[in-house]
DNA sequence: GTATCAGTACCGACTGGTCGGTATTGGAAA
DNA sequence: TTTCCAATACCGACCAGTCGGTACTGATAC
């Protein structure tokens, strides 16, 4: 094996092998023993378990954040846009679903996490809002989408749809549509009550 | 402490402790030294650390479906229906804010647990996007609601809009208002365009 | 009233295994 | 010879779970 490549060896088992267990199940032993790689290599790309840990975690996060990004800047239609930007982050959930679960599963309880890799994380997660929002903003300046919701809020509901419907995915029932997705969303953020329902 | 509330003692407790750090990084000593029992007296109530924390999840999640089951028999309008098990789940996500996200961390990692617990988790979950189907049901032979998309789906993509508003609660953005998240859904999911969209 | 006692809730010091982390070695490659 | 790293031995803090014991309760008998 090339130098360089430990790291990345130890982070794709280090994945593997978080994403089926719980934190506390996974021994590092299993992780040296499944990377073939020696114990101590870890301690040379890693701090503790802990790092290891975040850092599959962050990296994951970074691939599908970037993903999304690289979108927004492009021209092209709004709702094109957002088809767009959905295609991605589903082609984010379908490739690396355990992934996904993890990354869930660890933003549930971020609001305790400590740290800088608590930072960094936040940074992404609001780096994938606001590439979201941009989108929506330009939705909204186009009449498209109702202004009176702010682009965080429509951001957060279109990534929710995406995660449920990210959800059912493995589990038989039939999967619905990117543009079926899309369109349920905009027909809800549609901006054709002026005077309708209160609040 | 009157005889016979132990039991009560160490899951509120459990619960305040589990919900504000990692399973790994709660001890029960932890927990004794919180609820002012002996560590013994776990043992009389739980199998083992893994039950009582699954016993905990659970109870939360019981919770929840009951007070969200208990609606769905009333009889009421389609939207008005719905408005209430908003508010229902609604309440308990703000109530009991960190138990719904070690729910929904649990949840993100259920497909991988194992034995009668997960069994218990699922056929919970299973009622209570039952519960919501059922008035999704209702508004699709109403009218109200697009025939196309499979009840399940529809629950997911209510609770889907529910959870990402929940998320948003202690975060100083603007609360958005059951009717308005309501009428954001029921308009996303009406049935108006009967030729329109493929899939 | 009180003596006895079975059943049970409860306690907390103790233990034995586990596992994160370190130090060492030996062999391959350059 | 030096560098790198897999392999391995090792350490010791940590912690889930145990177990012997105490305290309480309520029933039964006298």
């Amino acid at each position: 094996m090339p130098r360089g490549d430990k790291r990345k060896a130890i982070m794709e088992t280090a994945e593997k092998l978080f994403t089926s267990r719980r934190f506390h199940e996974i021994t590092l032993d299993d992780i040296v023993e499944a990377a073939h790689i020696g114990k101590g290599t870890i301690y040379t790309y890693f701090k503790d378990k802990d790092d290891l840990f975040f850092q599959v975690a962050l990296s994951g996060f970074d691939e599908m954040c970037d993903l999304l990004r690289r979108r927004v800047t492009e021209e092209a239609p709004f709702r094109e846009q957002l088809l767009q930007a959905c295609a991605a982050i589903h082609s984010f959930f379908s490739r690396r679903r355990q992934l996904s679960r993890m990354i869930q599963s660890e933003e549930a309880r971020m609001p305790f996490s400590k740290g800088p890799l608590r930072d960094r994380w936040l940074e992404k997660r609001a780096q994938m809002v606001d590439a979201l929002g941009q989108i929506m903003r330009k939705g909204q300046s186009e009449g498209a989408v109702r202004p009176d919701l702010p682009p965080e809020v429509l951001s957060a509901f279109m990534l929710a749809l995406l995660r449920a419907r990210a959800r059912e995915l493995g589990e038989g029932v039939d999967p619905v549509s990117d543009p079926t997705l899309v369109d349920f969303f905009l027909q809800g953020a549609r901006d054709c009550k002026p005077s309708g329902i209160p609040n």
